[in-house]
DNA sequence: AGAGATCATGTAATCGTTTCCATACACTCC
DNA sequence: GGAGTGTATGGAAACGATTACATGATCTCT
């Protein structure tokens, strides 16, 4: 593979010169640049970006570390975090935690070998030592759509507790009061808070909240279904289920399906987490809608005024409810 | 941050000792080892991978650029690849060309630049420069999901030959014959495949074929709804209609909806593609599924024996009909 | 006991860039 | 015409690891 010397030697003059005009150096006489660009192009040139970074101490390249890109809303992430990394002219290198700590450790460590310029890490469980430690040595890291407490990170999330109480609302307007909640993992930031808004918005609304209504799920199909199963077991069951995220919304959808029973008719459902195909059910779901995108490219925003050694502050922006038709037909206004 | 150099004065020992250590040489005294591993912690020492890469000329990093990883299909792929990767001690780095081709090239050429140990990419109609080039001078490459025509390259995918024909038949037994086609773009090895496939089946099962019943969409949601539209408006409409991929299979099966029409009494649909979703659709959609897993970690095997010199062959894999109800009561055996 | 083999360790070159500093040449100005 | 000021270029030292080769110590065998 040519090198930068093999340029040079083609070109009649020294590396010196030759990476001058790559980096368009103002430096350098017009003639000298059209022999090197002629001679790059002879050769078929292509810059070592490998030793380019260990001379610069900086790779132009971005971490990412997410739950799982199966799950459309950290898709949606990740392609709003690439976008916007590359109008920025950095990589993103994606690492797939699914939802394991020591897997997400791996990458942690990983992609700090790899020197990357910044981390973006949609934290899994709590913290681990090795983010802890790699958090506290000052590598600029940032949170996306999770935080963890005890951190002294920034991060950029989404708000649902506004959007959680439209949904309480919409739906007592549409005149049913008894709503069951699949909530989230206890240890996951976002599991918490959307439990914490469920109950505050119940209360708000003087609704009540028997504890047989809302049951931790892993945030997977699998948990959905199976809590969905004992709700509708209940001796007085819910009117309304109200899923945590797209993925227990889509294992509820099949235990009412399987039951036979309608939509909304026999039980309404509604679901955290926005997805493109929500909208092509049949009825279309009602869900509350993070602003994925808006967050992704915030984060990489947030994360390179970090590298850049700029003051950075936590970002948090409101999710919104979608109304559809899985509730019950809206009210006229 | 912490070199190799000081774990070796922290240790009394030299750089090549530590670097022995790091890479279990054999040649190292218990005692020495020792020492070393307890100053590697003691600093907190992280080998920078960009200088290791630089010295050793191996990133242990692969690329894959694939089409849009909002497109569960390509999801799926990425997953398969990433977890096959890691598990080989290789890191993927992925690129969305977002089916353009200048920013397919884009990512080539950044790859390139990162010296990737190896290449795996969904090209992007036809071939450009830049990827004929890398081709011809040897880069480890490997075509995943499409081919481009003309090229020595490596190929996995997989054929949905015997499924569309499986499709064609079972739609026949079900007593519909008019089935229209809603192609792929030209210009992708899988869009011209696929056209033919069904062609080919529609003439081995004695069904006729109108001009007005395949139009070719690009895979997106959108040419999936106009296509239907027109196919609906015609004259004589047909019983069925079939996408060429998942996305326009979600256009068609709105602007089914939006008509009021029920599948599959009104209308049958079909598609290729088979995504989790499906599944969950009223009435669940009858689908050809594509082994993406599999696709997605034999290409990884491929390109690693690619890299590692061995001779290596072209993979192509079965696709296959998944019935459910979305063509009408599967017939009782 | 001395030659030769074996083993642990150190010295220094190297990978392909960037960049600091020196240099040489051409101006301008008094 | 010599001092001063730019400007284009080159030489060579980094960056942080790996590794060929050299070295000195210890062991084995006759």
């Amino acid at each position: 593979m040519a090198g930068i010397k093999d340029v040079a030697a083609h070109a009649g003059v020294s590396v010196a010169t030759v990476s001058r005009v790559l980096n368009d150096s103002p430096r350098v006489s017009e003639k000298t640049r059209d022999k090197v660009q002629a001679a790059v192009r002879a050769l078929r040139y292509r810059p070592n970006a490998v030793a380019r970074s260990l001379r610069t101490e900086a790779t132009q390249t971005l971490g990412l570390i997410i739950g799982d890109i199966l799950n459309p809303f950290f898709a949606v992430l990740a392609r709003a975090v690439e976008d916007e990394a590359r109008a920025a002219g950095y990589t993103v290198v994606i690492g797939n935690a699914d939802e394991r700590p020591e897997q997400q450790d791996h990458y942690v460590r990983t992609l700090l070998e790899q020197q990357v310029d910044g981390l973006l890490i949609c934290p899994t469980a709590e913290a681990t030592p090795l983010v802890e430690d790699c958090v506290r040595s000052g590598s600029p890291v940032v949170f996306l759509d999770r935080t963890l407490p005890g951190l002294e990170v920034p991060s950029v999330r989404a708000d649902g507790t506004a959007a959680i109480h439209d949904l309480v609302r919409h739906i007592q307007r549409l005149g049913r009061r008894r709503i069951a909640f699949i909530s989230g993992p206890e240890l996951l930031s976002t599991g918490r808070e959307r439990t914490r808004a469920f109950h505050e918005a119940m209360r708000a609304c003087g609704l009540e909240v028997p504890g047989e209504y809302v049951e931790a799920g892993d945030f997977q199909e699998a948990s959905g279904r199976a809590i969905t199963a004992r709700f509708l077991d209940l001796p007085e069951p819910p009117e309304v289920i109200f899923a945590g995220d797209n993925l227990m919304a889509l294992g509820a959808l099949d235990e009412i399906r399987a039951r036979g029973l309608r939509i909304p008719d026999d039980v309404a459902l509604a679901s955290f987490d926005d997805v493109a195909w929500f909208l092509h059910l049949d009825p279309p779901i009602t869900a509350i809608a993070q602003p994925a995108e808006e967050l992704g490219r915030r984060a990489v925003r947030v994360l390179l005024d970090r590298v850049e050694g700029h003051p950075v502050e936590s970002v948090v922006l409101p999710a919104r409810l979608v109304i559809r038709r899985s509730c019950g037909e809206t009210e006229s206004k």
